[in-house]
DNA sequence: AGTAATAAGTCAAGACAATTGACTTAATAA
DNA sequence: TTATTAAGTCAATTGTCTTGACTTATTACT
């Protein structure tokens, strides 16, 4: 009672860490580089083959992985390749956006086998939770009727909304979902489905997705720009998702640029929030997506001339993010409809030099990535996937465990 | 040789690497927390009472901790908290810079026991190479003179230079140091020194001093705004340096600021070598810094207006380190005089609002950091300590060991 | 005082997971 | 046909953490 003074530590590790760790490192191989003997997976490993051998057989009795044909490659006894069983494990992904809300269920190696979404009223939360547990109980639902054993390999949900979080009030902003980010959704949805329940942004979620089946796969550093409502950056470093001290990180819509003598966040400038109003269109409107991709196929005149503004800021925000993170590459994706993505990567033209430009390099500096109004959704599913699967430093820890 | 397809794949981990991760934890948590007792360990690192006090022996036998006066609080019987040897380990901290080297030797605690510093000349890194050497050479010749076995205790050669490395010629730009850049350093030093040899560009450097000795000591998100020649962030993210795939993250002096109509790079409006150029001071001048150091006391109008720049600059700087990164505390830090980066933190004056002003917010957003010159050869030493005995992933693995 | 409660730390046996080295199996190369 | 090569298994071993009972030292309570 006296003398609390709180000792900050890491957690240390023991045998099941290790263990963790190992198995972890298994099934990322085998995401990353397809179906591999088990000789293969010592060599890559640096474990011996003994032990891959009894990892593998306790994942395949998990129902993770399982064999394939044996093949002959030269001398010696013929290998036999072991894959990821996809209906090994699922998760259910949710996105929540302004006017709508998404869900999806993935399996193990991010197929997308149930999607559905719903509109969402305009009460707010206390409304739109009722409609959002119902959105993802149907899912879960027609999950179990095309899997046997869904709920049982069910390892999360994941949603993904735009942030930032627990910021400090910024009034009414509309540029912002005040309502959903002072609701507590986090509880409410652990309580109503019974799932362990992550949350991040948008364009973390994107990352996510393009990390475990797009343009970052098998990358450890990486960024996703993401254009959608807002526009923000998914970070993959260290071949994991960043999300800084608050979850906030890459937040990059907040950044500030200067011209015509005054500052104005990214976001007002490029971001589909800041076109829709620069066509006057609703945003509520529910063909948006066929309307843009028609005015983008058309080569409509006002459009084109945000494109180009746009581009230009973009091609600012690309520069800042190869000069600040040193990637490996720079993925452009988006819920932008994906005709308008194209265009804008094509309007980015060539990049502004920058330290990215390397002897040796060999991954473009600029990569499309998935642009489809259910990509946020799958990197909603692909959190839990990865927080359940793929090898990062706190999983191997005693507090973890 | 037929079917030679590289495998990528993590490294997995055992026995070893579960107890380097414990030593680690155990160092970690003196360091953080001051002396501890085995049960006081026990608890922080979720580990048992006997792993920690196997360690603990261990350890107390490699002469890395040692043993206090047994302290009574309350009931039970006392215990006997455990402290960091300073003299435990020791290394070398090299800066190279522009017209000069340094170098610095410390201990386990980051105590500074040794520093020199040498002119570097005209000719070149085949030149100054030589000088290096010599310099090291002395350093650690005094270093032996002071402690015993330091030599045994020599964990590594720290290097700390202006980035970004490896990038494609940029001509000669004199704001780079090009042919330091081109020149096979870590190869010379390591066959020169017969030590295992870092490097990091400054701005790192200075960041992991400060996560040893200064304000980011114990905070797992923090950025280091460097102000020295250049300008630079030094990355802590999830405890440890970002690098990014280059070595290159945080060389945000490239980044583009748009203002009368031109882009310029933040380096050529907030660096000392903005200043030396806007005031026509000779950066090679001996007495650089009392000369500004007393052009800053005295409030001399030409400084206070490039500060009134520089600081406006920095504020946007710092918000959009906040945006991108969401740490827990920026730090500003520099190689320039104290007085100089005190009146920068004063003229960069109240922040820009950004998503840290968060509710609960305990750090100041905004924190100042070393200036001194010395501070960059420091954070050179601090790296290998940190590699050789900080908690991080890659230290698990088996590849490492 | 005397005793109970509490906490630090040790001891010895046990559990867990990776390692080792010899062995088996199955293919190709000579 | 035989030697060589490689995948994979078996059984014993090793390294490290865990467990539960025990000892020691101190304060709190009666």
């Amino acid at each position: 009672m006296n003398d609390i003074r709180p000792i900050r530590a890491k957690s240390g590790t023991n045998h099941e860490g290790t263990s963790a760790h190992n198995r972890r490192v298994m099934i990322d191989a085998l995401r990353m580089n397809g179906a591999l003997s088990r000789a293969d997976l010592a060599r890559a490993t640096w474990l011996t083959k003994q032990t891959v051998s009894n990892i593998i057989e306790e994942l395949e009795r998990d129902g993770l992985v399982r064999s394939q044909a044996a093949v002959r490659k030269g001398r010696g006894q013929p290998s036999t390749p072991y894959g990821l069983v996809p209906e090994g494990a699922f998760a259910i992904g949710l996105q929540i956006d302004r006017h709508v809300t998404r869900a999806v269920a993935v399996d193990l190696v991010g197929s997308v086998l149930v999607r559905d979404e719903a509109g969402l009223p305009a009460g707010g939360p206390s409304e739109g939770a009722k409609v959002i547990l119902d959105l993802v109980a149907g899912v879960r639902a027609k999950l179990a009727g095309i899997v046997q054993q869904s709920e049982k390999r069910l390892v999360g949900l994941g949603i993904a909304m735009p942030g930032p979080f627990g910021v400090a009030g910024s009034g009414d902003d509309p540029w912002m979902m005040e309502a959903w980010q002072k609701f507590p959704l986090l509880e409410t949805l652990t309580a109503g489905t019974g799932l362990d329940v992550g949350l991040q942004n948008d364009a973390a979620a994107a990352a996510t997705a393009e990390r475990m089946v797009g343009a970052a796969h098998g990358l450890d550093h990486a960024v996703c720009l993401f254009v959608g409502y807002g526009i923000g950056a998914g970070l993959i470093l260290n071949g994991e998702l960043y999300r800084g001290a608050n979850g906030n990180a890459g937040e990059i819509g907040m950044a500030l640029l200067f011209a015509d003598g005054k500052s104005t966040p990214l976001e007002h400038r490029a971001s589909l929030a800041s076109l829709y109003q620069y066509l006057s269109i609703d945003p509520a409107d529910a063909d948006l997506h066929a309307q843009i991709s028609n005015l983008v196929s058309r080569g409509d005149q006002s459009i084109e001339s945000w494109i180009a503004a746009a581009a230009a800021d973009l091609r600012w925000s690309i520069h800042l993010i190869e000069t600040i993170f040193d990637p490996q590459t720079v993925i452009l994706c988006g819920s932008a409809p994906e005709a308008l993505v194209n265009r804008l990567i094509a309007a980015i033209g060539p990049l502004l030099p920058s330290i990215a430009e390397r002897r040796g390099r060999t991954l473009p500096r600029l990569q499309p990535g998935m642009a489809d109004p259910w990509s946020v959704a799958l990197g909603a599913a692909a959190g839990p996937i990865s927080r359940a699967f793929d090898p990062h430093f706190a999983a191997i820890l005693k507090d973890s465990l």
